[in-house]
RNA sequence: GGCGACGUACCCAAAUGGCUAAGGGAAGGGUUUGCAAAACCCUCAUUCACCGGUUCGAAUCCGGUCGUCGCCUCCA
């Protein structure tokens, strides 16, 4: 089965084949760290994961690079154009950004470079740019792209571009730096005043970098020129990913993305989310009333390229599936389980081998869902539906406990792409296990007062029992 | 003004030319249960924003209308 994805650079799902063999070189843009990550900026993160997670499931060998932006008009403003105060900003940020993707269980990227690490790299960049005259000078002493020089630029790229029509003149005006042409982008930035000592004294003299160049130098630093994958979110499709494009290529002369993949935005109970609305939600906010498998299941389950509206409602719905996946997964583990829940008689039809028929089959739906650009709702649909399955088999006890544990493991196995199984199961106490058989004894002799009283006790211990077919199964309660 | 996306049941959300329009949630009814919980079963869009057109055949293609949204400026 192929693997297709949506390619924005030619508005096409495409068959995705690696550049070389099975090794897929993987750029995803990361935070610029000034605040911190909203919930929609993990939106992006959630996909990218899954995507990176499925390109592993398929056996390719990832190698995932995503950028911490630690320097930036925004992050200079809030340093007050104070160096160690920038620093001591930036890392407390790009600590809890981090600490939100391990909340997330999102996969750690191969590496984490940071601009103020990479700036030799971006000068080697600029310089080369400037050699071949994509780039020049102003007289303040800042480099700018040239877009007349590099022809190619806005055509058949991300976004078609016809610079007739774009609105020059308020940008003109807005714009203080000396440019040549009105698109021209800037690539180093001369030190100005309000940057206090936050710059960097190198050949192109003393200044910083522009924000584009950071991603062409991370990327060629540790992936080389030519990448398999870029994504980022929608927004970043212009500008950043055009002049990335364009300077990366009038560098190097290679073709410097062969796979340009965006997530739409997130919105919040059907509004962007802004600071002027004032509905900025931090991760912490849900954290407070959701699980982060909840959450994650939430950003999860809409495709990637549709904006997402989050809303309360939904979250719920996420937790509920995620109770009903972990049950499931316990209801299949306990018919094998230990002590007296796991009796279960083993029918002819359900014994040992699994016979035609009788197959667990969500695994070619699942994944030739996946298969055909990440079609999440499929996929879980097929999940579901083989639950659903499963559970009958399991209500009318034709379940043996081979066929249930290769469920297990199926489901397992798609875990590892979806990510919303808790880490590991919470052991379960030996004295709930005996306050149960207390109460089964209580209710072998029909002692419904005294059952029920166990009931409520365990119940104030943090589970719900269940009585099934199979015994009574303690559920730790959310 | 330019570029683009979308509009499927009460809600969320698949299916992009052809069998009865997935799946989840909510709701109602039922099986099961000492009671509960969970699980399971049934019901829930003769219809895919609206109007035309193409086609043997369209939610899916084309044109128009209305509506929602995004980008064009830092942004995942």
């Amino acid at each position: 089965m192929t693997l297709k994805l949506y390619n924005t650079l030619s508005k096409k799902k495409e068959d995705f084949v690696p550049l070389q063999g099975k090794e897929v070189k993987m750029y995803a843009c990361g935070p610029t760290v000034y605040s911190y990550p909203h919930i929609g900026n993990y939106r992006a993160y959630v996909f990218e994961d899954l995507l990176r997670r499925y390109l592993e499931y398929k056996g390719n060998k990832v190698t995932l690079v995503m950028n911490i932006t630690d320097v930036d008009d925004k992050t200079i403003k809030a340093s007050g154009g104070d160096k160690s105060k920038l620093t001591s900003i930036t890392r407390r940020y790009e600590k809890a950004f981090k600490k939100g993707l391990s909340i997330l269980n999102i996969k750690s990227a191969d590496e984490y470079p940071r601009a103020t690490e990479t700036i030799d790299e971006m000068v080697e960049l600029i310089e080369t740019l400037l050699e071949k005259e994509y780039a020049y000078k102003t007289d303040d002493g800042s480099v700018y792209f040239s877009i007349e020089k590099y022809s190619k630029y806005g055509r058949d790229n991300l976004v078609q571009l016809d610079p007739k029509s774009m609105r020059a003149g308020e940008r003109i005006s807005e714009d203080e730096y000396d440019k040549e042409g009105i698109r021209d982008f800037v690539l180093w930035k001369a030190w100005k005043e309000e940057d206090g000592d936050i710059f960097w004294e190198t050949s192109l003299g003393k200044g910083r970098p522009g924000w584009h160049i950071e991603c062409s130098a991370m990327s060629m630093k540790y992936l080389g020129e030519e990448l398999d994958i870029h994504c980022g979110g929608v927004d970043n499709i212009f500008p950043h990913h055009e002049n990335e494009i364009a300077q990366s290529e009038a560098a190097s002369g290679k073709k410097f993305v062969k796979q340009w993949m965006h997530c739409a935005h997130l919105i919040y109970e059907g509004e962007k989310m802004s600071k002027s609305l004032g509905n900025i939600i931090l991760l912490e906010d849900l954290t407070k009333k959701y699980s982060p498998e909840a959450i994650r299941l939430a950003l999860l389950s809409t495709h990637y390229r549709s904006q997402l509206d989050l809303t309360d409602k939904k979250l719920k719905e996420a937790e509920g599936n995620i109770q009903k996946i972990t049950a499931f997964r316990q209801r299949m583990k306990r018919i094998r389980g230990k002590g007296r829940f796991d009796d279960v008689k083993l029918s002819a039809t359900s014994s040992v081998n699994l016979s035609a028929g009788r197959s667990i089959k969500f695994q070619p739906d699942f994944e030739e869902a996946l298969d055909d650009d990440l079609n999440i709702s499929e996929a879980l649909s097929a999940l579901y539906r083989t639950m659903r399955e499963a559970n009958i088999l399991s209500d009318e006890n034709d379940i043996g406990k081979d066929e249930a544990v290769q469920y297990v493991h199926q489901l397992d196995e798609f875990d590892k792409m979806l990510g919303i199984l808790p880490e590991k199961e919470a052991e379960i106490d030996e004295s709930v296990y005996e306050k149960i058989k207390e109460r089964e004894d209580a209710r072998l002799a029909e002692d419904w007062a005294l059952s029920d009283k166990i009931r409520d006790e365990l119940f104030e211990m943090g589970y719900n029992l269940e009585d099934t077919p199979h015994g009574t199964i303690p559920k730790r309660k959310k």
